[in-house]
DNA sequence: TACTATACGGAACGTGCGTTCCGTTTGTCA
DNA sequence: TGACAAACGGAACGCACGTTCCGTATAGTA
């Protein structure tokens, strides 16, 4: 994931007392440990909803500063609850992956397999524009995703994968272009329509990439229907 | 042009003796200026050489006493050349950029107004592919490019938009996709294809940009022929 | 060969930023 | 309400990196 900055690197995370994120989101918790205090609760809902908000506007490259005090608390805080920058990003990150692995897994059973990839794709980009975060991350190819992320991102690309083959074998897509390829693509059509602002853009800019992918010589295979 | 770093943004700008830089590029230079000494020289083309590999491989964000070392100098002696990291970055583009806007005029004497922009594409993905600096430059949209180089930037928007519109109005171009937009699909591309590794990947994708680009609906208008 | 302007090298400086530390505040429970 | 663990705030720390400074080396010249 590698946040821009150099310095985050090789730091060596903190070992602290963060009985915080033990599994799951918010609330949730093993029998054995505490009951989160109710302000931290609140807090931390805070801080991930102006991370969220920071990240998406001004990309993983702002002063963790920033959202500490967007979120109207002290860096401290924000370490009580997320080891590290990079922590930070990846519970967002991760929560939007976990909705886009739903929109995938929902397409497997679309009747049209084209039509199943490229709203998938067109979903990627509704998740992904004007949030720099998001392509920051991916955009990058998910080369050095770390942890859960990757994870996660593996399995979106066994199941994008499935998506893809299926179009291809039924003539609605090129087949000389990998899934990997597929989503620099989409990533690369919302960076060019971050500048334009608008989400209808980056649906533009999407359009024409799934344009591309169709293959427009290779006629349906005979005895396929969709 | 704003390298990755927010350090750098700010500092004010060094005034000192740099007799160097004067207009072009190495060697010439007004008659009032003394010759430049035969190792200053030797120097000044190493450096280039030096910044523009590492740029080009590992981005704009290396360290400056990365580029140094390539070259086999000290800082003292690269900052004695070009007054700041930005110049330095700013002396690569403006030559890549210099062959890019060659090649727009080129094109434009080209009869196929379709191929002559598709091939100026090609261009561009030529010269970006594997070469971060380039499309992190580029990518960003020129939003904030500066100088030298946004004069550049102008120049070849307003040439390639020749292009755009003639093949536009040849039918071989949808026509709501702007020059920017373009840019940003063709840099998204060579991003897409930057893990890929191979030009020949990186060419690929920008192939299936512009089958994107080619409006598959719209007819070529009567009465033309190109 | 000696002299000097020019150029070099690299230690040192300043800043931004991620992270840590610790004294203070506050929710929770009895 | 009092006691205490949990949580907070923000000053302080350390590092990376751009840039500057200045003592030293050397090309050019007479």
């Amino acid at each position: 994931m590698t946040v821009k900055t150099k310095t985050a690197s090789g730091y060596g995370l903190r070992v602290s007392d963060h009985r915080v994120d033990e599994s799951g989101d918010s609330d949730k918790r093993s029998p054995t440990a505490r009951r989160m205090r109710a302000d931290a609760v609140k807090n931390r809902a805070r801080i991930l909803a102006a991370a969220e908000e920071i990240f998406a506007t001004e990309g993983v490259s702002v002063p963790i500063d920033r959202v500490a005090e967007k979120a109207g608390l002290g860096v401290g805080t924000l370490y009580r609850h997320f080891p590290t920058k990079e922590a930070l990003f990846e519970a967002i990150v991760v929560a939007r992956l976990e909705t886009l692995l739903e929109t995938v897994k929902a397409q497997r059973e679309a009747t049209d397999a084209g039509e199943a990839l490229f709203s998938f794709l067109r979903a990627i980009a509704g998740q992904a524009s004007a949030k720099r975060d998001l392509f920051e991350a991916l955009g990058s190819a998910g080369i050095d995703i770390k942890s859960q992320c990757s994870e996660m991102m593996d399995e979106m690309k066994r199941n994008v994968d499935v998506l893809r083959q299926r179009a291809v074998d039924a003539g609605a897509m090129r087949s000389d272009v990998s899934t990997e390829e597929m989503f620099g693509l989409v990533m690369g059509a919302c960076q060019a329509s971050e500048h334009a602002g608008s989400e209808a853009a980056s649906q533009r800019m999407v359009e024409i990439v799934c344009d591309g992918l169709r293959s427009p010589t290779a006629t349906p295979l005979p005895g396929r229907t969709s």
